[in-house]
RNA sequence: UGGAGUGUAGCCAAGCGGUAAGGCCCGGGAUUCUGACUCCCGUAUGCGUAGGUUCGAAUCCUACCACUUCAGCCA
C-alpha cells in the first residue's frame, strides 16, 4: 500500500518504515499553537512540515490549541490562527481546543496514574523542588512526599481539583527517578493549582496540566500518530514516551519526531521583543510589514506560496541552521514575478518636455509579459511627462543604457525621444529636459529600425496622480546577524534596530491604479513590487515596497 | 564537567560501501521595449580531525575535536 511513496526526508522515511512494519497504520498529524502570540515564519516551517506529511501520505491534520495555561492564553489567538491558516492555504481537518476536549480526560489518566502508583501529589513549593532537582551533573533528591499511599494521593490530588490547595501549594508529580542524567525526567510535574480565569474554560478548573504530560495525552486522545516539533523538544522525548507507555493504553501509540527550526539572518523573532515594540509604539502593530509575523508578511506584500516555497527549499533536517535573508527574497520575487501586475511609478519625477508633440495619447502596457492571456491596460503619452531622475545622467557611467544629453531612449510603450537641452533653476539643479520624439518608433509600432540600448518608464502628466510610498529596511541592523545571540550578550534592544527602517516618499504613478484594492500585487517596472495597504483612502493611496527587482547594473 | 543532538562549498542540503545531486549566493556569457524574468557556462581531488576495516569509505569501526541544547509549578 506504501510502496510508491518516495520519502523527501528523514522523516518521511521514518513514517514509512513504521507503515511497513505495521506500527503506524495513517498519518495524522496535528498543529498545535499555545494561543499566546502571532504566528511568524518559524511557525510557518512547523505547519508546513505537520499539513505536507500527511497530505503525503493521505492522512490530515488539526489544528489544535495546545491551552494549558490559561495565565498566558487569548482567544483572539486562536481565531487569528484559523486565519493564517487559511490564507497559507491549508484547511485543518478539526479545530480542538485542548482545555475543552481533553481536560476531562487528561485528568482520568492522571488518576489511573494515581492508582498504578506512577504519580504522587508533592507539597513542595516551587522553590523547594527547584532545589532538589540536583544539577546537570549531580542527582536530585527524592520529595519527602514520594511514598505516600495512593489512597492519600488520590483524595489529596480530588483535593487539588475541589480548590483545597492555593496556588502553589501542591503539585501532582510523575514518579520516575530523580537522579536521571537527563533532568526532565526527574519526577516531572503533571498538574499545578493555578486559580486563573481561561479563555475558554472559564473557572471550571483550578488545576492544569503541564506541557510535557498534556502533550502526549492529547496526541493519543486525538489519534495523532506522528508528533512533528521542533528540536528543542528533543530532551523531551523520553518523557513523552514515559507519558505515553505509563498512561495510555491504546494500540498505536503517537511517535514524536523533531527537527531544526528556522533561523533566519538578522530576524528576531522572540514573542516578547515583537510585542515590547509593538507597546512602544515602535512599528504599526503585529502585522507591521517589518516584522516576519504571518500577518506582517501579508501586509508587506508577501505571498503564501512563496512562503512555503522558501521553506520547503530548505529541505528538512537536524542540524543548527541560518539561513541568509536573501534565499527567501528570492521566492518572493519568483511569485511576485508571476502575480504581480506590471505599472509605471516614477519615484524621483524629473519632467520632461517633449517640444515637437502635441496632445497626448493612449498606449498599452502588458500586464504581465510573462504571462499568457494577462491582458494589457492603457496608459497615456503626452508632450508633458515625468521620467526618474536616476533615469538621465549629465556625467553618464560607462555602460550607461539611460538617458543622456544628445542620446535616445525608448520610452516604454511609447516612442524613442532624444534629450536635446538641459534647463537648469536658478539653484543650479535641474529643472526639466526638453527632448524631441521619433514619430515612427512607436511601440509595437515600430518602421524606424531605430535600435537603442534602453527602455525607461515614465508617467505622463495627465494620467498621474501622487501616492504615498513607503519603504522597509530590515528592522535589525546588517551587522546583527545573530540579533537574539546579541541580546543574550546584553546589547540593549534598541541598539539592534536600523534607525530608519522604515521612510515615506510619495511617486507619481499612472492612473491605472487608483482600482487598486488592498494586497493587490503591482510591479513597478524597473523598480519592484508593491502592495496596496489597508491604510489607504479613496484619495490617498499607500503602496508598501514588498521587495526591489533584482539590479544587475554594474557601471565599469 | 552528566545527558541529548549536530558536523558535506559562503548559506541550506542530497548521499544509506562503488568513486561528491540540487537550490540560494557569487562570477562569466546569451537574450531582452523591465539592466527584471528566462537561458547557457563556471564554482568541494573534498565530506570536523586522526587512525583503522575494505579491492574500494562522506557512508562501517575507534578515539578525539567543535558547536547547539537541558536544571519553569512555560509551551
Amino acid at each position: 500500500m506504501w510502496d510508491n511513496i518516495v520519502p523527501d526526508n528523514f522523516i518521511e522515511e521514518e513514517i514509512l518504515k513504521d507503515l511497513k512494519s505495521g506500527r503506524a497504520k495513517e498519518v495524522i498529524t496535528r498543529c498545535p499553537p499555545e494561543p499566546s502570540g502571532y504566528w511568524h515564519i518559524g511557525h510557518c516551517k512547523a505547519w508546513i512540515i505537520d499539513f505536507e506529511t500527511a497530505k503525503k501520505f493521505g492522512g490530515y491534520t488539526n489544528l489544535r490549541m495546545d491551552d494549558t495555561n490559561p495565565t498566558k492564553e487569548d482567544g483572539d489567538f486562536a481565531n487569528s490562527y484559523v486565519n493564517d491558516l487559511e490564507w497559507l492555504g491549508y484547511t485543518p481537518k478539526n479545530v480542538i481546543y485542548a482545555s475543552e476536549a481533553y481536560f476531562e480526560d487528561i485528568y482520568k489518566i492522571a488518576e489511573d496514574m494515581i492508582r498504578d502508583g506512577k504519580a504522587y501529589v508533592c507539597e513542595l513549593s516551587a522553590e523547594e523542588v527547584s532545589q532538589t532537582r540536583g544539577t546537570l551533573s549531580e542527582p536530585g533528591i527524592e520529595s519527602p512526599y514520594r511514598n505516600r499511599s495512593v489512597e492519600e494521593n488520590l483524595k489529596l490530588f480530588h483535593d487539588m481539583r475541589d480548590g483545597k490547595f492555593e496556588d502553589g501549594k501542591a503539585t501532582l508529580r510523575a514518579k520516575i527517578d530523580m537522579a536521571h542524567p537527563n533532568m526532565n525526567i526527574r519526577d516531572p510535574v503533571m498538574y499545578r493549582v493555578m486559580r486563573a480565569t481561561h479563555y475558554k474554560t472559564g473557572d471550571k478548573w483550578c488545576i492544569y496540566p503541564m506541557y510535557d504530560f498534556a502533550h502526549p495525552m492529547e496526541d493519543a486522545l486525538e489519534g495523532v500518530t506522528y508528533s512533528l516539533c521542533d528540536i528543542s523538544f528533543e530532551d523531551h522525548r523520553p518523557l513523552y514516551d514515559w507519558f505515553i507507555a505509563n498512561g495510555w493504553k491504546g494500540e498505536y501509540p503517537p511517535r514524536q519526531i523533531e527537527f531544526s527550526k528556522l533561523n533566519l539572518e538578522n530576524v528576531l523573532l522572540g514573542k516578547r521583543y515583537l510585542k515590547k515594540l509593538v507597546n512602544e509604539g515602535k512599528v504599526m502593530g503585529w502585522d507591521d510589514p517589518r516584522y516576519l509575523t504571518i500577518v506582517g508578511m501579508r501586509r508587506r506584500g508577501y505571498t503564501a506560496e512563496a512562503i512555503k516555497e522558501f521553506i520547503k527549499s530548505l529541505g528538512l533536517s537536524k542540524c543548527d541552521s541560518t539561513i541568509p535573508f536573501n534565499a527567501l527574497e528570492y521566492y518572493i520575487r519568483a511569485d511576485l514575478n508571476m502575480k504581480a501586475t506590471r505599472a509605471m511609478a516614477v519615484l524621483d519625477p524629473l519632467k520632461v518636455v517633449i517640444t515637437n508633440y502635441s496632445g497626448s495619447e493612449e498606449i498599452e502596457i502588458a500586464n504581465n509579459p510573462n504571462v499568457e492571456n494577462a491582458g494589457s491596460h492603457t496608459s497615456r503619452f503626452s508632450n508633458t511627462i515625468y521620467i526618474d531622475a536616476d533615469d538621465f545622467s549629465l556625467n553618464p557611467p560607462p555602460k550607461y543604457n539611460r538617458l543622456v544629453r544628445g542620446g535616445m531612449v525608448r520610452l516604454k510603450g511609447a516612442y524613442i525621444i532624444r534629450c536635446n537641452d538641459v534647463v537648469y533653476k536658478d539653484d543650479g539643479s535641474i529643472d526639466h529636459l526638453v527632448c524631441e520624439y521619433l514619430p515612427n518608433t512607436k511601440s509595437g509600432n515600430d518602421t524606424s529600425g531605430i535600435k537603442v540600448k534602453g527602455t525607461i518608464h515614465f508617467v505622463s502628466q495627465d494620467n498621474c496622480t501622487e501616492v504615498t510610498i513607503r519603504n522597509f529596511k530590515n528592522l535589525i541592523k546588517d551587522e546583527y546577524l545573530d540579533p537574539s545571540k546579541a541580546l543574550a550578550d546584553g546589547v540593549d534592544v534598541d541598539e539592534l534596530l536600523t534607525p530608519d527602517s522604515l521612510t515615506e516618499t510619495t511617486a507619481l504613478v499612472e492612473n491605472y491604479l487608483l482600482s487598486a484594492k488592498p494586497e493587490d500585487k503591482f510591479q513597478f517596472m524597473r523598480k519592484g513590487y508593491y502592495t496596496l495597504d489597508k491604510d489607504s483612502t479613496a484619495d490617498h493611496l499607500i503602496f508598501n515596497n514588498t521587495i526591489s527587482l533584482k539590479d544587475g547594473y554594474k557601471p565599469q
